[in-house]
DNA sequence: GCCAACGTTGGC
DNA sequence: GCCAACGTTGGC
Protein backbone atom coordinates (compact mmCIF):
# COMPACT_ATOMS: atom_id res chain seq x y z
CA UNK A 1 0.00 0.00 0.00
CA UNK A 2 1.45 3.00 -1.05
CA UNK A 3 1.31 6.37 0.73
CA UNK A 4 3.46 9.90 0.44
CA UNK A 5 5.77 10.26 3.55
CA UNK A 6 4.66 14.11 3.56
CA UNK A 7 0.84 13.05 3.90
CA UNK A 8 1.01 10.07 6.00
CA UNK A 9 4.67 8.22 6.88
CA UNK A 10 5.58 4.92 8.57
CA UNK A 11 6.20 7.00 11.60
CA UNK A 12 3.23 8.72 11.30
CA UNK A 13 1.83 4.57 12.00
CA UNK A 14 4.21 3.88 14.18
CA UNK A 15 2.90 6.83 16.41
CA UNK A 16 -1.13 6.24 15.69
CA UNK A 17 -0.47 2.53 15.59
CA UNK A 18 -3.34 2.33 13.37
CA UNK A 19 -4.89 4.06 10.65
CA UNK A 20 -7.66 4.21 8.32
CA UNK A 21 -6.42 3.95 4.89
CA UNK A 22 -8.44 6.77 3.44
CA UNK A 23 -8.15 8.52 0.09
CA UNK A 24 -8.19 5.68 -2.50
CA UNK A 25 -10.23 7.17 -5.55
CA UNK A 26 -9.33 4.01 -8.02
CA UNK A 27 -11.72 1.90 -8.52
CA UNK A 28 -9.40 -0.98 -8.91
CA UNK A 29 -7.54 -0.15 -6.00
CA UNK A 30 -10.33 0.03 -3.67
CA UNK A 31 -11.70 -3.66 -5.27
CA UNK A 32 -8.82 -4.53 -4.00
CA UNK A 33 -9.93 -3.19 -0.53
CA UNK A 34 -13.10 -4.48 -0.82
CA UNK A 35 -12.98 -7.93 -2.23
CA UNK A 36 -9.68 -9.40 -1.82
CA UNK A 37 -7.97 -8.41 1.87
CA UNK A 38 -9.29 -10.18 4.25
CA UNK A 39 -8.84 -8.95 8.16
CA UNK A 40 -5.11 -10.41 9.11
CA UNK A 41 -3.59 -9.65 5.99
CA UNK A 42 0.13 -8.84 6.07
CA UNK A 43 0.94 -5.54 3.82
CA UNK A 44 4.02 -3.78 2.92
CA UNK A 45 4.08 0.09 3.91
CA UNK A 46 5.45 1.51 0.76
CA UNK A 47 6.81 5.34 0.25
CA UNK A 48 5.74 6.77 -2.83
CA UNK A 49 6.67 10.46 -4.53
CA UNK A 50 9.64 11.15 -2.25
CA UNK A 51 13.21 11.48 -2.64
CA UNK A 52 13.79 7.36 -1.12
CA UNK A 53 10.40 5.75 -2.56
CA UNK A 54 10.29 1.67 -1.42
CA UNK A 55 9.08 -0.37 1.09
CA UNK A 56 9.62 1.42 4.62
CA UNK A 57 7.73 -0.83 7.15
CA UNK A 58 5.18 -3.50 7.18
CA UNK A 59 1.28 -3.77 8.53
CA UNK A 60 -1.25 -5.75 8.85
CA UNK A 61 -5.58 -5.12 8.20
CA UNK A 62 -7.28 -4.89 11.04
CA UNK A 63 -10.71 -4.16 9.24
CA UNK A 64 -13.45 -4.68 6.90
CA UNK A 65 -14.25 -2.28 4.50
CA UNK A 66 -16.52 0.76 5.61
CA UNK A 67 -17.17 3.76 4.24
CA UNK A 68 -14.42 6.87 3.63
CA UNK A 69 -15.49 9.60 6.03
CA UNK A 70 -13.33 11.93 4.01
CA UNK A 71 -15.53 11.73 0.72
CA UNK A 72 -18.61 13.32 3.22
CA UNK A 73 -15.64 16.09 4.19
CA UNK A 74 -16.41 19.27 1.93
CA UNK A 75 -13.16 20.70 3.46
CA UNK A 76 -11.11 17.47 2.49
CA UNK A 77 -8.92 17.22 -0.66
CA UNK A 78 -11.02 13.95 -0.81
CA UNK A 79 -14.11 15.06 -1.00
CA UNK A 80 -16.27 13.39 -3.35
CA UNK A 81 -20.01 15.78 -4.17
CA UNK A 82 -21.19 13.06 -5.52
CA UNK A 83 -21.03 10.25 -2.72
CA UNK A 84 -24.27 10.55 -0.80
CA UNK A 85 -24.08 8.77 2.85
CA UNK A 86 -26.93 6.36 1.78
CA UNK A 87 -24.77 5.42 -1.34
CA UNK A 88 -21.27 6.05 -0.32
CA UNK A 89 -18.38 6.06 -3.59
CA UNK A 90 -15.13 4.90 -1.22
CA UNK A 91 -14.51 2.93 1.02
CA UNK A 92 -11.36 2.21 3.39
CA UNK A 93 -9.98 -0.40 5.48
CA UNK A 94 -8.30 0.39 8.74
CA UNK A 95 -4.52 -0.48 8.46
CA UNK A 96 -2.52 -1.33 11.64
CA UNK A 97 1.41 -1.18 12.49
CA UNK A 98 3.23 -4.71 12.60
CA UNK A 99 6.42 -2.79 12.61
CA UNK A 100 8.56 0.07 11.12
CA UNK A 101 11.67 -1.71 8.67
CA UNK A 102 14.89 -0.89 7.20
CA UNK A 103 14.08 1.09 4.00
CA UNK A 104 14.19 -1.57 0.65
CA UNK A 105 14.22 0.87 -1.67
CA UNK A 106 12.24 1.13 -5.26
CA UNK A 107 15.69 0.82 -7.47
CA UNK A 108 16.92 -2.59 -4.93
CA UNK A 109 13.91 -3.97 -5.49
CA UNK A 110 14.36 -3.72 -8.80
CA UNK A 111 17.79 -5.05 -8.69
CA UNK A 112 16.23 -8.53 -7.72
CA UNK A 113 15.12 -10.84 -10.90
CA UNK A 114 12.93 -12.87 -8.19
CA UNK A 115 10.74 -9.43 -7.71
CA UNK A 116 10.63 -8.86 -11.69
CA UNK A 117 7.32 -9.88 -12.40
CA UNK A 118 5.89 -7.82 -9.01
CA UNK A 119 2.90 -5.56 -9.87
CA UNK A 120 3.98 -2.56 -7.91
CA UNK A 121 7.21 -2.60 -10.65
CA UNK A 122 5.12 -2.99 -13.66
CA UNK A 123 5.41 -0.56 -16.08
CA UNK A 124 3.50 2.68 -15.63
CA UNK A 125 1.81 1.26 -12.86
CA UNK A 126 -0.21 3.67 -10.69
CA UNK A 127 -1.91 1.82 -8.13
CA UNK A 128 -1.57 2.76 -5.02
CA UNK A 129 -2.68 -0.92 -3.86
CA UNK A 130 -1.16 -3.63 -5.60
CA UNK A 131 -1.39 -7.91 -4.84
CA UNK A 132 2.13 -9.11 -3.34
CA UNK A 133 2.50 -12.64 -4.16
CA UNK A 134 3.49 -15.14 -1.24
CA UNK A 135 7.03 -15.89 -3.25
CA UNK A 136 7.56 -11.69 -3.49
CA UNK A 137 6.81 -11.55 0.36
CA UNK A 138 8.92 -14.56 1.57
CA UNK A 139 12.17 -12.92 -1.02
CA UNK A 140 11.65 -9.73 0.74
CA UNK A 141 11.03 -10.24 4.12
CA UNK A 142 13.73 -13.53 3.82
CA UNK A 143 16.55 -12.63 1.80
CA UNK A 144 16.41 -9.29 1.59
CA UNK A 145 16.60 -10.09 5.73
CA UNK A 146 14.33 -7.48 6.78
CA UNK A 147 14.06 -5.46 9.23
C1' DG B 1 10.13 20.50 -13.81
C1' DC B 2 9.60 16.87 -17.21
C1' DC B 3 7.16 13.34 -19.15
C1' DA B 4 5.25 8.58 -19.80
C1' DA B 5 1.41 6.11 -18.61
C1' DC B 6 -2.96 5.63 -17.25
C1' DG B 7 -7.83 6.95 -15.58
C1' DT B 8 -11.81 9.88 -16.08
C1' DT B 9 -14.85 13.02 -18.33
C1' DG B 10 -17.99 14.53 -21.58
C1' DG B 11 -19.50 15.67 -26.32
C1' DC B 12 -21.31 13.36 -30.02
C1' DG C 1 -20.16 3.32 -27.07
C1' DC C 2 -16.28 5.91 -29.01
C1' DC C 3 -12.49 8.71 -28.30
C1' DA C 4 -10.15 13.23 -27.69
C1' DA C 5 -9.01 16.12 -24.11
C1' DC C 6 -7.76 16.63 -19.76
C1' DG C 7 -6.09 15.46 -15.05
C1' DT C 8 -3.23 12.66 -12.01
C1' DT C 9 0.52 9.72 -10.59
C1' DG C 10 5.09 9.05 -9.63
C1' DG C 11 9.92 8.22 -10.87
C1' DC C 12 13.69 10.69 -12.35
Amino acid sequence: MKSEPEEFSIDDLVRQKKTPWFGVRNYQARNFMMKDMKIGDPVFFYHSSCPEPGIAGIAQICSLPYPDATQFDSKSPYYEPAAKKDSPRWFNVDVKLVRKTRLVSLASLRAHPELADMRILARGNRLSITPVEPGEWDFITGSLALP
